[in-house]
DNA sequence: ACCTGAACACCGTTCAAGT
DNA sequence: ACCTGAACACCGTTCAAGT
């Protein structure tokens, strides 16, 4: 069979082997994954149909031949993420079986960490926040192992989905917090010192606040340079920590099984 | 070593001086309410500066005498916004004084509800949440009035602010959550029978999940119709809850004053 | 000082036409 | 079945020019 894939066009058909429904240039795959590249990259404003057609050398119109729109391909990119905490979440849930007394908080703690550093590495992930929640299969996996967890920790049927709501209501708006506390800081201070820089730039404005509101002046750092990272896990812990106080008070009792 | 403090854009509204006044169809007030109305009546997708540009009746470009760029509109919007739930928390804050021992939970329990309130009236709000701190006056004066509330209640300066994130973090995350979830049972039911509507159009989808995921299926209404306000508002009562227990575990003791 | 009008460089989405 | 190319109706932002 003479190549037929490249160079002059085939002079009869018949040394042209049909194309293979396998041949494809896309998949609804490789589109999710530039797609996720792209948003890791230069976050939601730099997603584009057109930007990720380009980056997978194709037009912007046949990446509609997979998915009817970018908010879908949003819904899609989000799902594949969510996915890297999956295994943890699932771990903790099957390894340990009815799990100690005690041992329930630490899993639930883990889980939190873990979906809280993946919000980290993906900030963009909270950019549609509010638009729709997320039906896609790991999203259902990671939710069903989260109730599973709280119910062979012990609470209640009516109560489960509240307790998980607790929590990962915490970790999104904990890091929606971070990220731009973060975003401002960094922004300002690109190659330079920092936090510090942010504080110079900020001129005048940071010891205005200050002379008019003492508390929140400390908090923003005017008193001296705030570590935006090591202040926002201390916040973290700090409230990670108050839920799970309420809501051991509020478990039903040892597992069921 | 150049002056660096200009060049650069400035990062935040606030950083920059409102240019003088004089005869002028526009002002930043009348733009900034314009906005408001369009985010109200169709959310974040329907904001645009020609949009708001028409509704005031006069040329795109002409905004950008009043403001440098629609981020910074944003944020303004943002602000505005916040001024609802000022006047409350403020009223929580000095009317009571060093708060009898029992009240400071009521009073944050008041605090979180307005907040909340505040952003289901204005769910796009959310949409923003982890671009840029704001830094507006309201925004400022209500986070000073949040900390001064729990210094009173008798939480150590060093905590303040964790014990503030907790709170407001969780009312973030937890309208998020309420947001999305009803944007999906009202988009669907639009005019029908609401809640009914959505599991009917999810069809299938709702059983296969349910049968995979039995705790989760019920979650979504499989078992029956679930009315996305009342559940929320049992998650949110719920989480709250726990953080306050927790928050009065870890507090100092009595009011300083 | 303030606003218009036109332009620039982008968007998401559609769809006839090609292969 | 899959992809191209061109088109449509929008964007944010800039800026010379008017008043």
């Amino acid at each position: 069979m003479p190549s037929s894939t490249s160079g002059e066009p085939p002079f009869s058909v018949w040394l042209r082997p049909e194309r293979a429904r396998r041949d494809r240039r896309l998949s609804r795959e490789r589109i999710v994954r530039a797609a996720v590249a792209l948003l890791d990259a230069e976050g939601v404003r730099g997603l584009s149909m057109r930007r990720v057609a380009a980056d997978l050398e194709v037009t912007a119109g046949s990446l509609y031949w997979y998915v009817t729109t970018k908010d879908e391909l949003m819904e899609l990119a989000m799902d594949e993420v969510l996915g890297e905490v999956l295994g943890e979440v699932l771990g903790e849930v099957s390894e340990r079986g009815p799990a100690p007394e005690g041992e329930w908080r630490t899993a639930l703690e883990r889980m939190a960490r873990g979906q809280r550093a993946m919000l980290l590495r993906h900030p963009w992930m909270l950019s549609d926040l509010a638009s729709q929640p997320n039906l896609g299969p790991n999203a259902l996996a990671l939710a069903d192992a989260g109730l599973r967890l709280l119910a062979t920790a012990g609470f209640r049927d009516g109560e489960l989905d509240a307790a998980l709501a607790a929590i990962t209501d915490h970790v999104v708006g904990a890091v929606a917090a971070e990220i731009s506390w973060r975003t401002v800081t960094e922004r300002t201070g690109a190659r330079a010192g920092g936090t510090a820089d942010w504080r110079e730039r900020a001129g005048g404005f940071l010891e205005r606040v200050a002379e008019e509101y003492p508390l929140l002046g400390r908090r923003l750092g005017a008193g001296g340079p705030v570590d935006p990272g090591a202040e926002s896990e201390r916040r973290f812990a700090y409230a990670l920590g108050c839920l799970l106080d309420g809501l051991e008070a509020r478990r039903g009792g040892r597992p069921p099984a």
